[in-house]
DNA sequence: TTGAAAGCGCTAACAA
DNA sequence: TTGTTAGCGCTTTCAA
């Protein structure tokens, strides 16, 4: 069943006038009197005409959309993202189209190329944690699509990225556990060749060396899930727990990372659970229920979606084609909770 | 900047055909020599051709994208709906645009007015909390939009309903603070006029009168803003704590509200809120994080999803006007945390 | 100031 | 089996 609609054809019918003077009308142009664009105006809007934005599009070779890629909107980090997103996106005249990519790369493939395929103006990426080999979106920046890319960056292509200051909430957040006075502290984090996993793992590195605490790579747990799957977690967990030298402080890279790690351990060992300190990226609202309590390292989530499709728009509206890019750094922000 | 594109016309052009021949050929019609179209095919192929969608959707007056309306996709009950509105979707060959209202109702007409001037097939909706007036979406269903609600449906709209049984829901937890010994039991719900107020408040005092509790309504809590401020429920927390008869256990009736008035009782009174039981409805992925902890109501989110999905999408590809809706109830689980 | 006509990429009815 | 043509809704030269 179709969805009656009105055109503009209909209104040149309705008013004896031609569909361009019409349009001119509606455009606001300036070659029209003044009386006819009042009188097309008024029946517009008696008729609650809407111009249609598919034709707009094919016309003008763009569709004032764009693609959003993140791993999973269930994640508080990249909700709060979408949320800035949209609030740059809706005001500049934009639609926003989310996918998710489940931390699949197969999938990840599936909804760039969807988005690519002409119905979106640009890009919005952030990798997931499976792909290792990003030249399909390469080829796409390089026949002129405007990427931009946030947190989860891709070092080989050369656009705008925006990213948190990994390395500095990571080194906060480790120091943070050193002054408690653990020195076992292990790592629970993201597969190795993501950009977000080596610069967390250099903040922590550089803490414990601040601080002459040995790096033992017993300590760090790579999760090639990202914490997608729980069963993950708990092996890793129960690895540590078989160790002689068993962990007492958990710095984790992310927020399914913290709380998954947390739950694990309750899994495991409820007692030993509560005696285990954590700190952990999170944007989860919730933080302050949690028992025992999470240190959380919030990222700039709302700011940074927002400076990133402002960069993105830039992209879109700008006549020539653009060599310069720059990488946005916004700082997180300790949130201690004991 | 444009994005450089191939369309049917380099490849008739390239191979001296026709546009209409390519076409055919593209789209495995019959009436082509099996010839003709392998070498079609096979330069598409390896141009790596794409039919532009804005092109297609121009044509056959539609756009195989369906809009979603939610308050939150932050909101674990709504982000893990999206998921099975996805699954669905995606299979069936449809993108799908989400858009937020945050519960504002000024938000979601401008948010359905966008999607629904002819760049979306159909419409999934979730009723802002602010919503009292849905004419507007009335008059969207009269003119042959589908829509399909979900979760917080208009009553006065007759079209397909994907709903949780809210009474029964409502209705166990209730029953489950009673069985503890709760006679005090609180309510803290959304604004009176949605649906899932009525339905959950429903089956809150069916469950105290099963019992031969009377029904307080100093007790009961309507959140006009669904738990997006927080003041909101630290004033009616204050309220709860101010009475003669403070309650010693709470009913929530949605995830926000849930956690949120958990934080309120833990910010007026830590000793008192961890003496507090509450039990509420929640999809949150972390509550068994919670302390005190949270009995939750949990729907079947996603299922819902796919089902408000599959209902649209049999809607939007129905050759006659549908006449005859259904609604889908779906149980909720009732998930005890000591 | 207005209208006629072409064209955005694609499909489909009609002709050949 | 293939090509020609018109048209989806709109904007924009070019002519009048």
């Amino acid at each position: 069943m179709k969805f009656e609609t009105i055109t503009i054809k209909d209104i040149a019918k309705a008013l004896g006038l031609s569909t361009s003077t019409v349009s001119r009308a509606l455009r606001g142009g300036y070659e029209i009197s003044d009386e006819t664009k009042r009188i097309v105006l008024e029946y517009a809007e008696k008729i609650n005409y809407r111009p249609n934005p598919i034709a707009l599009s094919l016309k003008e070779r763009r569709s004032y959309s764009i693609g959003v890629v993140v791993c999973e909107i269930a994640n508080n980090f990249f909700s709060q993202a979408i949320n800035g997103i949209e609030s740059i996106a809706y005001g500049a005249g934009y639609h926003v189209i989310i996918t998710q990519s489940n931390e699949s790369y197969e999938r990840e493939i599936s909804n760039v190329q969807h988005l690519a395929s002409r119905s979106v103006d640009g890009l919005l990426i952030s990798l997931s944690s499976e792909s290792a080999d990003n030249s399909y979106i390469k080829n796409l920046h390089d026949k002129g699509l405007p990427i931009v890319f946030f947190d989860r960056v891709a070092k080989e292509i050369e656009t705008h990225k925006v990213i948190a200051n990994n390395f500095k909430g990571s080194f906060e957040a480790t120091e943070y556990l050193i002054k408690l006075g653990h020195t076992k502290i292990a790592h629970f984090t993201n597969p190795e060749h993501l950009s977000i996993t080596s610069e967390r793992l250099d903040g922590y590195r550089t803490a414990l060396n601040k601080y002459n605490i040995p790096f033992d790579e017993r300590y760090v747990k790579y999760c090639q899930h990202g914490g997608m799957i729980q069963e993950e977690l708990d092996n890793a967990v129960g690895e540590l727990l078989n160790l002689e030298e068993r962990p007492l402080a958990i710095f984790a890279a992310q927020d399914k990372l913290s709380t998954g790690c947390l739950m694990a351990f309750k899994n495991h060992d409820p007692e030993f659970a509560s005696k285990i300190k954590i700190a952990g990226f999170t944007n989860s609202g919730v933080v302050d229920l949690f028992s025992p309590p999470i240190t959380a390292v919030r990222q700039p989530a709302f700011e940074m979606g927002q400076v990133a499709t402002q960069l993105l728009i830039k992209l879109i509206e700008s006549k020539y084609p653009v060599t310069e890019f720059e990488t946005r750094m916004l700082d997180t922000e300790l949130i201690i909770k004991h």
